[in-house]
DNA sequence: GTGCCTCTTTAGAACTATTCTAAATCTTGA
DNA sequence: TCAAGATTTAGAATAGTTCTAAAGAGGCAC
């Protein structure tokens, strides 16, 4: 493991957690590896699970104050692709999701650059953008075709 | 009330539940009424709750089992705009959801006509487009500065 | 360094939103 | 009219999340 790199990133989530009020722990840490090591847009339970290879004694309760500090400081975002559980990201500019309504595969594609250009309603004060785009990748398109 | 409007409002919805294998039933009617009433994305519960103010009698299994149908008929549209309970939606057209994280409020605006030109994942086939901004409305905006 | 205050973690209970189940009822078509 | 299938109902079950209370850890004042 490259031990600078992890050196960075470890600055990075103290300095952005303690920024917004919060402490550095090793759970949140653990967490955040979880996050940025396989960019899959995990569940808080596939997050919990994996977590607790590192961490076998970390608790779901635990799991979840984690995603929520991340969350408000600015680390990782929550999306809402469908019912059921909110799903964790790493990326955090702006872009917008492909979700296969079939495999439930999640893929990433950037923004034009002009895409916030829409009509507001008078006042709004925009925080930020939730683009989701529902169907099916190509490999279940194909399967369904056959 | 106008018995024209409302008829057609009925076979318009008898039509598209039979297109799509399901029966017109009262309950049907009574949830897609109370949506098309107060266009304000409730949530399943309040549909509930206004329902059984026309229709007694109705259950909490009947809404969402008459949500699914009108759903899965075209009829309305389910939106996810945060953790917690599913909204429902009667404007069809392409819109994006301006949602108030402080009132709860959500706005609807027309899209611009280009705005699904954006890079897509190869052999995505795109199904529907869920676009939410995050905010705060004129009022909340308002409140909080002062 | 010691003590105190606050933040964090933990296990488990509680809660909310939704789905499932089984029985009763209604519709439709033969 | 009857049978088959769709729908409704109340309530149980489940999934995802949040809450609670107690224990543990970190940091600051003295």
């Amino acid at each position: 493991m490259n031990l600078g790199a992890h050196n960075k990133n470890e600055r990075h989530l103290t300095e952005k957690l303690s920024t917004s009020g919060f402490r550095f722990t090793p759970q949140r840490q653990s967490v955040y590896d979880v996050i940025m090591h396989k960019r899959d847009h995990p569940t808080a339970e596939e997050v919990f699970i994996r977590a607790k290879k590192q961490m076998p004694e970390i608790s779901h309760a635990t799991v979840y104050n984690c995603l929520d500090a991340l969350v408000k400081s600015g680390l990782i975002r929550q999306v809402q692709l469908e019912r059921g559980a909110t799903r964790f990201c790493p990326n955090m500019e702006e872009h917008c999701h492909y979700h296969c309504g079939a495999c439930g595969k999640v893929f990433d594609m950037a923004l034009p650059k002009n895409f916030t250009d829409m009509p507001q309603p008078k006042g709004f004060k925009a925080d930020h953008y939730d683009i989701a785009v529902h169907g099916l990748c190509a490999d279940c398109a194909g399967k369904r075709k056959n």
